[in-house]
RNA sequence: GGAGAGGUGGCAGAGUGGUCGAUUGCGGCGGUCUUGAAAACCGUUGAGGGUCACACCUCCGGGGGUUCGAAUCCCUCCCUCUCCGCCA
């Protein structure tokens, strides 16, 4: 959520920017800052109360020692009182606070200058784009068709021992897979990213830090009898690490890594959209995680998508990247780009990344603080990124290498499996 | 699953109703000494709110209660550890 701090820094801005993502924040803007006044008034009387009565317990347990009861018992009476307008006093305070909480937990993060404006994905901004564009036949195949004609992955078995989303991946497919958590993996520690191997459940507390919780608690699986959420994406254990944590300033910055099988309901979803691999509720992911200072957190951005954008030369998949608009960007999100890969077969884009910087939006909730050069505390910029999903990867290997001797295994990939064509 | 113990500052570990935000040790930082380092010694060292800066207020797992006053007593929830059982 965004802190007090920035919104009495520039209302109007903040309220300017919100428009970008189609949040208009005027109202809650102005209460906010209204409540706030109200808070610091609140709190003054609060604290000279709090102060007159400790004065005063402070003297009964003088005048207890001394032995003079009457005396004390006489200030009693006097404490007795002002204890009554005390308690008024601190409710109000404390509705107050969880007043102005609760609006800031309904104010998305606000977009960094470099957002463009927009509604929906139709607005966002191809940035780049790379990659050769492969030359199929007419009767190319779609993904699920090869999967089926390879062997590699059968749905109707997912269906049957848990339900639609979850595919059972055999033999080479199985190993394509293994192959590209591989790849990728060792790509990420390549490039300086720790490797981190987190729990896929997690509690309600690192819900709330990343800000799955409350407002997508509908799309996250629950295991109701422990009260645990299996994980959406490893960004939730990894960056959760660092909770209510103060990170010494040469400590920085934080580069994780993590694979995890991800977990999403995917309420709503439909069609043609969760076709094949298209839209799974399981599947594997490659996450890059970074904790960085403020002042670095657009150059550490640049790097991840130029890490993101390597993996996807040397898987050799036509890709582009994305500016995401206001619209089109996650609540948390202060400037997101999209990654998606041509599925040639299907003809349309898949994302495959998505590289996010949050700054101090997260670690507000998570309390992920730095110790700066002058000895204060400082909230951390957080931000990560896919590197990469696996399923449409999947999708867009298999349907544009397909060949008519078999399909054929990107270079980078055929130490992990072993073989360099799927026959 | 059964039984027990416990949650205090970066860590270890005191404190069981009255200047306790908290003894002490380790660690960290600054200094003295030294050519330099170590050792020794001295000082300093939690977080948040509030203020121009002080003052002041809050926080000893979370929430509630008793009391003039709670880290200390009561209730409740959460978590951790140990032993036994079961099991990969």
């Amino acid at each position: 959520m965004l802190t007090l701090q920035q919104i009495k820094e520039a209302p109007e801005r903040i309220v300017e920017r919100l428009a970008v993502k189609g949040f208009d924040g005027k109202e809650a803007i102005a209460s906010v800052l209204d409540l706030d006044a109200r808070r610091r008034e609140l709190q003054l009387r609060n604290d000279n109360q709090a102060a007159e009565l400790n004065k005063l317990a402070a003297q009964i347990g003088m005048l207890m020692k001394a032995g003079q009861k009457d005396e004390a018992e006489g200030i009693k009476a006097q404490v007795a009182t002002l204890k009554d307008s005390q308690k008024q006093i601190a409710d109000d305070l404390s509705a107050t606070e969880d007043k102005i909480r609760e609006i800031l937990l309904n104010i998305p993060n606000v977009p960094c200058d470099m957002v463009p404006e927009g509604k929906t994905a139709a607005d966002n901004v191809v940035e780049k784009t790379g990659g050769p564009m492969p030359d199929l036949a007419a009767d190319a195949l779609p993904h699920w068709d090869l999967a089926k004609k390879y062997n590699l992955i059968d749905f109707d078995l997912g269906v049957k021992i848990t339900g639609a989303g979850f595919p059972v991946y055999i033999g080479k497919g199985a190993k394509l897979q293994r192959a590209l958590i591989q790849f990728f993996l060792d790509q990420a520690s390549e490039a300086g990213y720790l490797e981190v191997q987190p729990p896929y459940v997690v509690n309600e507390a690192s819900g709330y830090g990343t800000g799955q919780l409350p407002d997508k608690e509908g799309q996250m699986y629950h295991c109701n009898l422990d009260n645990l959420y299996l994980i959406p994406t490893a960004e939730v254990p990894v960056t959760n690490l660092y909770r209510d944590v103060i990170i010494p300033s040469d400590k920085l910055p934080i580069k994780n890594c993590a694979y995890s099988a991800c977990f999403r309901r995917e309420a709503g979803s439909y069609g043609k959209d969760v076709r094949g691999l298209n839209r799974l509720h399981q599947f594997d992911k490659v996450e890059i995680v970074r904790i960085e200072k403020p002042e670095n957190s657009y150059a550490a951005l640049e790097e991840m998508k130029d890490h993101v954008q390597g993996l996807l030369e040397k898987l050799g998949l036509p890709w582009h990247i994305l500016r995401l608009c206001g619209g089109d960007m996650s609540f948390t999100s202060a400037i997101t780009f999209d990654f998606e890969v041509y599925s040639a077969a299907q003809g349309r884009w898949l994302e495959v990344s998505s590289v996010s910087n949050f700054e101090t939006y997260q670690a507000n909730r998570l309390k992920c603080r730095y110790r700066a050069e002058d000895k204060k505390t400082r909230l951390c910029h957080t931000l990560n990124g896919s590197a990469l999903a696996l399923p449409r990867i999947m999708a867009a290997l298999l349907e544009n290498n397909q060949t008519p001797q078999g399909i054929t295994v990107p270079e980078c990939l055929r130490k992990y499996t072993g073989f360099d064509i799927i026959d």
